[in-house]
DNA sequence: TTACTCATATCGGTTACCGAGATCTTAACA
DNA sequence: TGTTAAGATCTCGGTAACCGATATGAGTAA
């Protein structure tokens, strides 16, 4: 009982990147601005969202860095590097052209 | 090393289900008619179709009958189900708001 | 001291798709 | 006639992606 009613598959990278993007946020911001700028229609549970993290960061897209919130708890922030900047770009392009093609097709009427 | 490039995840049913909505298929028409309509951008293996169809034949939305082509061929021609009407609009209606939003954020830029 | 919110993390399971391979039929060609 | 190309269907094994459950710990407020 796992598949996603709150997100595409694939766009999690796409989407998190993009966030960081615009500012640097730690793991738990992420989440709920993602659901914030989706008005609300997108979401990540932690259990996606996490080793998601872990994985860009191993690509080099993203890194970290521990710091303390506002509310003086630590959190490990997350910020885009170059490369990042340049997958970002990448996915960005690839996502337009996926999705304006299905959203092609999807409208599409009976001849 | 089987990550969909030429598809989004999660939304091969959709595409399927709208295909057939337009007019009954065979399984390797599919496969033609959807790089056709997509403009060569979306694509499906057969590895892939097959299972898919079999897959919304069991739950109902699609159903078979075997027949010859316009070239004397047997094939096994889909066609939507009423339940496959229902099935169809409302995951139109699913991926019109998640692709939104994700372009929605997509399109944000910097302050 | 209890409980709640903030915050990070892992594990196991399911779904989804792809690649490779297998088979059968009809048409075209040498 | 033999053989190859194309039309058509199907299954199996692997990997990627995401979710749910679960665990842990710190700071804050009652």
């Amino acid at each position: 009982m796992s598949k996603p009613s709150d997100l595409v598959q694939g766009t999690l990278d796409l989407l998190l990147l993009k966030l960081l993007a615009l500012e640097p946020l730690h793991g738990w911001a992420i989440g709920i601005r993602l659901k914030q700028v989706s008005g609300d229609v997108l979401q990540v549970s932690d259990g996606s969202l996490y080793p998601a993290l872990h994985k860009l960061e191993q690509q080099g897209w993203i890194k970290s860095e521990w710091r303390n919130t506002e509310n003086n708890r630590r959190a490990k922030f997350y910020s885009l590097t170059r490369p990042g900047r340049a997958q970002l770009a990448k996915e960005t392009a690839s996502w337009n052209r996926l999705a304006g093609a299905i959203s092609g097709v999807v409208r599409l009427n009976e001849a």
